[in-house]
DNA sequence: GGTCGATAGTTTATGTTTAAAGCAAATCGG
DNA sequence: CCGATTTGCTTTAAACATAAACTATCGACC
């Protein structure tokens, strides 16, 4: 049982993900990693550093540099040096970033809105409080 | 709060991901995408054509190809040509296959077990039930 | 039989992801 | 002040993942 349950909440997150894929691919042309990207982003206007990034989207380090770049090369954010720490750079969403991200964020909150229209709120409430005390025991020893 | 839950459920499963290949990598040498191959081709023990598999484990097509192509060359899996069909593939878990995939799926168990070992069981149960109802509106229109 | 559309797989181009190795700057212990 | 370690980030190699283009076969219809 504890099986099938892990196997269906990782149903749930592969099916939720690929049609997210599929609706900032072909209406925005753009991926899930960058909209996570500016998502963290969005909510940190003083900007991140790539660690503290790195570590918000849990992924790896290496992983955060390439996709910085691209959004960077795409101007939709930009990165400074940190004036206390040479080896960091602080990233943050340019003007048009921020604008980008509005845009997606709504596509992404009616994706969300559709498809949990027929959830009933108080099942919605136990699911999010039975995640959260899984993601607890997930993340304990970590 | 939909979005809440729904940003918690994927953080669940990628917290548990982590966990998972880390696992596989370290004590077995091999990674996730090849359990999950093995795995249902455990539960066929006739075999399985590539589309098959790429219903199954929700990849694409392309993606099989080259896990078949590693697993086969490690001898845990054989590909036949379907008599009935030239053009398809029937692809089944060789004895050597069978005895790693046991091996797999044991480390596998013990961290479930131990991941989920203070989850109280009419809270799973409920889990589990929701899980399900959401997969259900996940995969509407699909 | 021959053509035409559909189906099964592979290949290719692009992008994501990790671990590990490497570099540069910061910090710490003497 | 100065070596040693740590920390922040990038690079590299390998694996995974997709979509799109391609090859080969099958089935159906004439």
């Amino acid at each position: 049982m504890e099986l099938r349950t892990w196997i269906r909440l990782l149903s749930c997150a592969k099916v939720g993900e690929k049609r997210l894929r599929r609706i900032f691919e072909e209406q925005f042309d753009t991926t899930l990693p960058r909209f996570d990207v500016m998502a963290a982003l969005y909510r940190a206007p003083e900007g991140l550093s790539m660690s503290a990034l790195s570590r918000a989207l849990l992924v790896s380090n290496g992983n955060v540099t390439s996709i910085v770049r691209q959004l960077q090369a795409q101007g939709l954010l930009q990165s400074v040096t940190d004036p206390r720490d040479a080896r960091s750079a602080i990233v943050s969403l340019t003007k048009a970033g921020r604008a980008q991200f509005v845009t997606l964020a709504e596509a992404h909150h009616q994706w969300i809105a559709e498809t949990f229209r027929d959830f009933p709120l108080e099942r919605m409430e136990v699911l999010l409080e039975l995640l959260t005390e899984l993601r607890a025991l997930l993340s304990r020893g970590t």
